[in-house]
DNA sequence: CGCATTTGACCTGCGC
DNA sequence: GCGCAGGTCAAATGCG
């Protein structure tokens, strides 16, 4: 209570940050069919706010890298038609590697992270956002393979290659498709944009 | 002890 | 000009 009327005199400071939320970053939206809201995507996520949002009955989450030089945000809510689908935003681009996929990850629990990442399925910003096309070569059924093997193989070994591969490499998860017409890419595709930290980069950050 | 999460309040932008 | 909704901050609290 005290510290709320301390925290208002000091609070012009933040109106000179609140500049920053008009920046124009490129954002992400993935639909992730998940029953918690904090998705693993190989990073390390830290939680800054939370608010309940007028189009759905579920709070909206917002998260922030952890990394101090990283500005990477991440909005996660859920899907006010199905609750088990979650909307994961993502704002800006990572300047660093993952690294809650590291063994023994705090935050990390294995087998979750791939069986998220398996369903996570790229939604075109366009769609939720009506913001303009952007290159996607994912968006090429032919370039799929490009795609996966755009994947920094450092990555996959960051994050335990092997396993992950064999995580993803399992079959298709009709639920996903289901979920929204937008899957219209494949698992390994998926689950390559679910780690998309330095994913974005190749077509987006030219874009 | 350090880090992450929670929570309430404030600020900004937009629509009416 | 006012109100609403979204977004962010920082102190407090909890957990490892």
């Amino acid at each position: 209570m005290l510290a709320s009327e301390q925290f208002r005199s000091m609070k012009p400071t933040a109106a000179v940050k609140k500049g920053q939320k008009r920046a124009r970053q490129q954002r992400f939206a993935f639909v992730t069919k998940s029953e918690v809201d904090h998705l693993e995507d190989g990073y390390r996520w830290r939680k800054y706010g939370q608010k309940a949002v007028k189009n759905s009955p579920f709070p909206r989450s917002y998260y922030r890298c952890t990394n101090s030089k990283c500005t990477v945000k991440k909005r996660v809510e859920r899907s006010s038609e199905d609750p088990s689908v979650v909307i994961t935003t993502y704002e800006g681009q990572h300047c660093h590697h993952q690294t809650s996929f590291q063994r023994g990850g705090m935050h990390f629990h294995g087998g979750a992270t791939v069986a998220l990442a398996e369903q996570m399925s790229f939604v075109s910003t366009q769609q939720l956002y009506n913001l303009p096309p952007l290159r996607r070569q994912q968006m090429n059924p032919a370039s799929s393979e490009s795609v996966v093997s755009s994947v920094p193989p450092s990555l996959q070994q960051l994050n335990g290659g092997d396993e992950l591969r064999r995580s993803t490499s399992y079959s298709p998860m009709p639920s996903a498709a289901q979920t929204s017409s937008s899957s219209l890419v494949p698992p390994d595709v998926s689950f390559d944009m679910g780690l998309l930290g330095d994913i974005v980069p190749p077509g987006v950050r030219n874009g």
